[in-house]
DNA sequence: GGGCAATTGTTGTCGTCAACAACAATCTTC
DNA sequence: GAAGATTGTTGTTGACGACAACAATTGCCC
């Protein structure tokens, strides 16, 4: 039926019609292949493990920086507005912001305006951190380029702008 | 510090540092910007979003999707084969092909040149069942050309080709 | 050719994560 | 002031990846 039908293989065994024995480098994906999801799920598995490996020694996932960045980049804001802006749940962000919390990263601070909700800001550690987190995310960056090339990843930002 | 903190809001009460009233759209990413796991985790929930919308009639998502089209276009393929091909853990793909199987669109087969691995075929209502999402996940192709544009999805799937 | 390592499918557990629902405290609105 | 909305929190559920263990079977090695 496809072409992949006809390919060869350590222990071929073609004739039957059964198992034979073959590579996964010789699967045929068919119309897998040009379905703009399968690739971006690929490629997001890809960058979010070189993201963790990369900045593994100080224990900063995606989400994390995520936060840690809007929250240096706009101080003060109220879990609800990081939650909304981030497409994060807001039942999820008090975890998140439970353990960064814990690690002396972030403080909440009881907002008098509006006696519900919490400012978030960093801490003096935070700040210096985050600074830290920030050169090894752009070294991450650079492994993107490696992988996929410098102008391709100009183009792909530049395709996605209107996700973030 | 960034450009947001100059911003204007609905109920603006800036000087005291503390909450403001502020819209999701009007708060900096700062560096969020230009990460392109970033770009990519949003680009992927949407796709997936839509994905999952456009086939909810027939309630097949993504990952259920690509697996028949997999034994679709490699009849008699084992299960270790499609887990490694579609980089799904072989314990995650049990579970996935019992739900197949009890639909009839798949079946397992016992095979004779191995007798611990089974040969996977699509059932006769399976491949009537494909054809029908196929159709339906080329209009999910479609609603992502209307979203990012047609040219760019082409250079999209160029550049993530690597990763399929 | 007999024994040992590797593979395949399966089951189960654990931790992460999104999606909800419910709740108390507080704010907004009328 | 009362009714309804919002904020943070807690808890539950289900999907998912990573792992480990296991029986059945195969491949390999001496």
């Amino acid at each position: 039926m496809t072409a992949s039908a006809a390919r060869t293989s350590r222990r071929k065994r073609t004739g039957n019609g059964a198992a034979r024995r073959i590579d996964a480098d010789e699967i045929g994906l068919d119309a897998l292949v040009g379905h703009a999801g399968y690739a971006v799920r690929r490629f997001q598995i890809w960058i979010f493990q070189d993201f963790i490996k990369t900045l593994g020694d100080v224990d900063i996932k995606p989400t994390q920086y995520s936060v840690l960045t809007v929250i240096g980049a706009n101080p003060g804001l109220s879990q609800m507005a990081v939650a909304k802006r981030l497409g994060i749940e807001r039942a999820r962000l008090v975890h998140l912001l439970d353990s960064l919390e814990q690690r002396k990263l972030v403080k909440r601070i009881k907002s008098k305006e509006d006696r519900r909700s919490h400012a978030l800001h960093l801490t003096g550690q935070g700040e210096t951190a985050l600074a830290k987190f920030k050169r090894l995310a752009a070294e991450h960056e650079r492994h993107v380029e490696e992988k996929i090339g410098k102008a391709n990843r100009e183009r792909l930002l530049q395709i996605l702008a209107g996700f973030t």
